[in-house]
DNA sequence: CAATAAATAATTTGATCATATTCTGTGCGA
DNA sequence: TCGCACAGAATATGATCAAATTATTTATTG
C-alpha cells in the first residue's frame, strides 16, 4: 500500500517533529490548562498520531520545562507560581534587552519592513478582539527579533522561557483591552529604524517586564 | 521469565532515565569529541539498551542543546564556536551570581559542611592530576549550589549551560595544573559562611570568568 | 588506457508501529 | 484498616519500512 505521507526531499519533517511543535503551539498559546494532566495516548489520538512520536515530543517538551513529570511517571502541565514567574522575569529582563541590542546591530531594511507588517497585523488582532491570534503575532514578533541577533543559545534559552509562562497565558486573553498601555513595539521599531541598539534594547525592557506584570496580575 | 531489574517502589528509574542520565554525564564530562556523530543504535548497544529508551534519551539532550540534529535526521555533538562561548559566557554571568546570591540567603550550616567537603575532594583530585575526578567535583560543587537556591527554573537554564560547553572540557582536562590560579571556590565558602550573599555572588562570578576563559583558550 | 563522474546496488541508520510487560492507583472484600 | 486483584496507563522490545550514506559498478572522456 502506497504511503500517503511520502513526500519529495523538500517538506519532508519526521512525525515526532510535527507533534512536537503542534504540542508546542498548544502550550505556548494558553490551550492547556496549568495543572492539567497529559496522557500519552489521550494526546496520540488528538493528533491522530502514533504513541512513540507523541512519547518523543513529550521527552522534548519536558526537557524544555513546558511539560513536567508528575510524582509517578504521569506528565502534567505545570502551574507557574509566583517565584517561579519572578525567576522567569529575571531572566527574561536581561536575556530579551541582549538579544534585541544584537539584533539592532544587524538588521536590514527588510527585515523592519516584515517587523512593521507583523506589528500591524498584531494591531489589528487586538482592534477586532482576537485574543488567540494576538498571541500568536506577539510571540512571533519576539522571536522574529531574536532570530535576527543570530545568537542561536541566547535565542534557544529566551525561547524557552516562553514555555513556562505559556500555560498562564489563557487568563491573559480575557483582558486584552488593557493591554496598550503604550505599545512598546513601536518604540523598539523606531529604535531600530535609527539604528540605535540601546534604544532599542529599553524598549523591550519595557515590554518585557509590561507582559510579565499582566501575568503576575493574572495568577495572583 | 523474571525480570532481574524488578525494583520496590523506592529506587524503580525507568530505562530512558537511566540512558538519559548516563548520556548527560557522558557529554557533561567531554568524553565525546566536538562534532562526532551519534548513532541511535550505536548508543543502544553501548549502554546496553533498547532503542526506544535511547531515542528518548536523545530527544531530551537535542532539546537541551546538548545534541544538535543534523541536516538530514541525524545526531551529533555540537561544537561550540567561539561566538557560541561568549554567548554561554554571558548568561552564566548574570545567572549564576543571581543563584549563588539566593543560595546564600537561606543555607544552612550543614549545607555548608557538606559543601566543604566536596570542595576538599575536588583540592584531592587536583593534586592527584585526576581530571576526570575534578570535572565531576567541579560540576557538583556548582549544581548543589544551585540546588539550594531554590530557584528550580533558573537553575535548570544554568544547568543547562554546562551541557553546552561539556564537550570543549575535553581540551581542559590536559592543563589541570594551571587551573587553580586563585580558589575562588573558597572565597565563595568563606562568604556563604559570614552570611553575606553580595560577597558570594562576587566570588562566583569571578570563578565562572575564569572557567569561561579557561575554554576560550581551549578553542581558540 | 587511465581517470573522473554518473548511476546503481548494498549496507547502515532512522522512524514508526504493534505488542508484550511493568507499574500505579483504585475498588472490593476480609 | 489492610491486603489483593483488576483496570488503565506507561514503558520497553522487536519487527518492519523508508531514507541516506557508502561502496561498487559502469560509462564517458581526455
Amino acid at each position: 500500500m502506497m504511503n500517503l505521507d511520502t513526500n519529495l526531499s523538500a517538506g519532508a519533517l519526521p512525525v515526532h517533529d510535527i507533534v512536537y511543535q503542534d504540542l508546542r503551539a498548544l502550550i505556548l498559546f494558553g490551550e492547556f490548562i496549568p495543572g492539567e494532566a497529559v496522557t500519552i495516548q489521550g494526546l496520540a489520538t488528538r493528533l491522530s498520531a502514533g504513541l512513540t512520536p507523541v512519547r518523543e515530543a513529550i521527552r522534548r517538551l519536558t526537557a524544555e520545562g513546558a511539560l513536567s513529570f508528575n510524582d509517578n511517571r504521569r506528565v502534567c502541565v505545570p502551574t507557574l507560581s509566583l517565584k517561579d514567574l519572578e525567576d522567569v522575569s529575571f531572566a527574561r529582563q536581561f536575556l530579551e534587552p541582549k538579544l534585541i541590542f544584537m539584533a539592532a546591530q544587524q538588521v536590514t531594511a527588510q527585515d523592519i519592513t516584515a517587523l512593521i507588517t507583523l506589528d500591524s497585523a498584531l494591531d489589528q488582532a487586538i482592534l477586532r478582539g482576537d485574543a488567540p491570534m494576538y498571541l500568536r503575532l506577539n510571540y512571533q514578533f519576539h522571536h522574529q527579533l531574536y532570530q535576527l541577533a543570530r545568537a542561536p543559545i541566547l535565542s534557544a534559552l529566551t525561547d524557552g522561557l516562553w514555555l513556562r509562562f505559556g500555560p498562564s497565558l489563557r487568563i491573559v486573553c480575557g483582558r486584552l483591552g488593557t493591554l496598550h498601555l503604550v505599545d512598546q513595539h513601536k518604540e523598539t521599531l523606531l529604535a531600530l529604524k535609527a539604528g540605535d541598539p540601546q534604544a532599542a534594547s529599553d524598549a523591550i525592557l519595557q515590554d518585557v517586564l509590561q507582559g510579565m506584570e499582566q501575568i503576575r496580575l493574572g495568577i495572583a
